[in-house]
DNA sequence: TTAATAGTGTCTATGAGACACTATATC
DNA sequence: GATATAGTGTCTCATAGACACTATTAA
């Protein structure tokens, strides 16, 4: 019998127990080269005082647009003000341990959340209460939260190889160098420049070019490089693996 | 604010609408060379009379092993029986949009399950109102179902490219001309016998040799094929990639 | 001037895919 | 014997990665 039948026979809602549905969101985003997760210091018990992903209540409204708000809410941006229509987010999985909230059946289905670099939360606001941290100074989280991130880490790391989504981290013109630099952060290892440019601009749709040059080169000097703006494709052909390590595979 | 600190401040069960999560599980496996998906017909209203996916009520249970129980109620295998052990499980997405179903707002787990060719689900159990029907066949479904199925079955498609997964469609035992037949099914196109014969010995961990051979050839003739098990990689590298469409990149 | 970077050229090893071929089995 | 299949050999083309090199810019 499915759940649904079993509604069919009379369904009593105070007859199970209360269950919540929240969204927590993985926020990625680079700043000065490092890749930082977006995290709220909790104020009330229970891990009262630890960090936590940001998230809340689904409404009523859709998983998406709840993800979204939540992302609005914790950054300070406004739907229709332009960053946050660029956020990337996609729903990374669902996590419904029973005692992963001590209080009650809690369901969480998170989602991971792509920005270019944003201020920071402003202060006086909803937001005041959220910051940017590199993910590799993120201690213990509240709740499953190191687990989602975790696994949303993952998630980021794949789909560089096989989508255009590093350009979701940059502006909407950038150089093969910033884009390069998104592909270190997120791998925390080096790329060959030489190759990777090559490689970028040999990928069908990935980038495609403004026409334009940077105004500037870098601080160390250098030619001034040409920029590029984020192509039509939705998938790379070929992808862009990076090394395999062999204890991935087995 | 995050929905876990608002429970600080005097959660009342009553004061939110009620909400149920369910698992709903894509049960696919291979027969006759053909690719099914284990469905279940609907006895009551909404959607009386229609076929849906098999799904239920999360119970004290993890998400998981919700999904596990389904599959073992649909199929009438029981766990430690050994054929439902072999089946693989993975968490798909969820689906939470208000009015996918019609009486009350539910949250929908789906699962991604492989398995073994298994017999029709036994008359006379709880099993009874379900079965094995080939994808290409399958027409509107109940809710939601249609979509979940079609992201389900994408996938499935994905997965045979970068993990061994094909391997759970088959007997322990296996020619590589069966694991060929999985992926034809599939992915809904003949592979070359010679090429895909060689990819896949020389991938590391994919399969491995039982140093046994079939007792018989094929209906129409031909060596005694050796027979394999699955290898111990958990990622093929390089990936058995499908052969790319334009159209999907774009 | 120094030093770093953008961008390109080239070479090699690897893998995908097309095609061909032999040996072996069933009907 | 006719025919299909298992398994292997070989050739070509595309790509990843190593390395090298030139031109250009900031400090």
């Amino acid at each position: 019998m499915t759940g649904e039948e079993e509604f069919l026979e009379g369904y009593d809602p105070g007859a199970y127990a209360p269950v919540a549905v929240t969204v927590d969101v993985v926020a990625l985003t680079i700043r000065d080269g490092r890749l930082h997760v977006l995290l709220v210091e909790r104020g009330g018990h229970p891990y009262a005082g630890w960090n936590a992903l940001p998230g809340g209540f689904v409404q009523q409204e859709g998983l998406d647009a709840a993800a979204l708000r939540e992302v609005g809410e914790e950054t300070g941006l406004r739907p229709g003000e332009g960053e946050l229509d660029r956020v990337h987010l996609e729903q990374l999985r669902s996590y419904g341990d029973p005692g992963r909230d001590p209080r009650m059946r809690v369901f969480s289905v998170a989602y991971l959340a792509f920005a270019p670099s944003l201020p920071d939360p402003r202060a006086g606001t909803d937001a005041a209460g959220a910051f940017w941290m590199p993910v590799d100074e993120v201690g213990e989280l509240a709740f499953d939260h190191a687990a989602i991130l975790a696994d949303g880490l993952d998630r980021a790391r794949s789909k560089l190889e096989y989508t255009p989504l590093a350009t979701a981290f940059v502006g909407t013109e950038f150089t093969i160098a910033e884009l390069r630099a998104v592909y270190a952060a997120v791998w925390g290892e080096e790329l060959h420049p030489g190759n990777f440019h090559r490689k970028a601009l040999s990928v069908p749709g990935f980038v495609e070019s403004t026409g334009e040059t940077a105004a500037r080169a870098g601080e160390r000097g250098g030619p001034k490089p040409k920029l590029y703006r984020a192509g039509d494709a939705r998938l790379l052909h070929p992808a862009l693996l990076r090394p395999t390590r062999e204890e991935d595979v087995r």
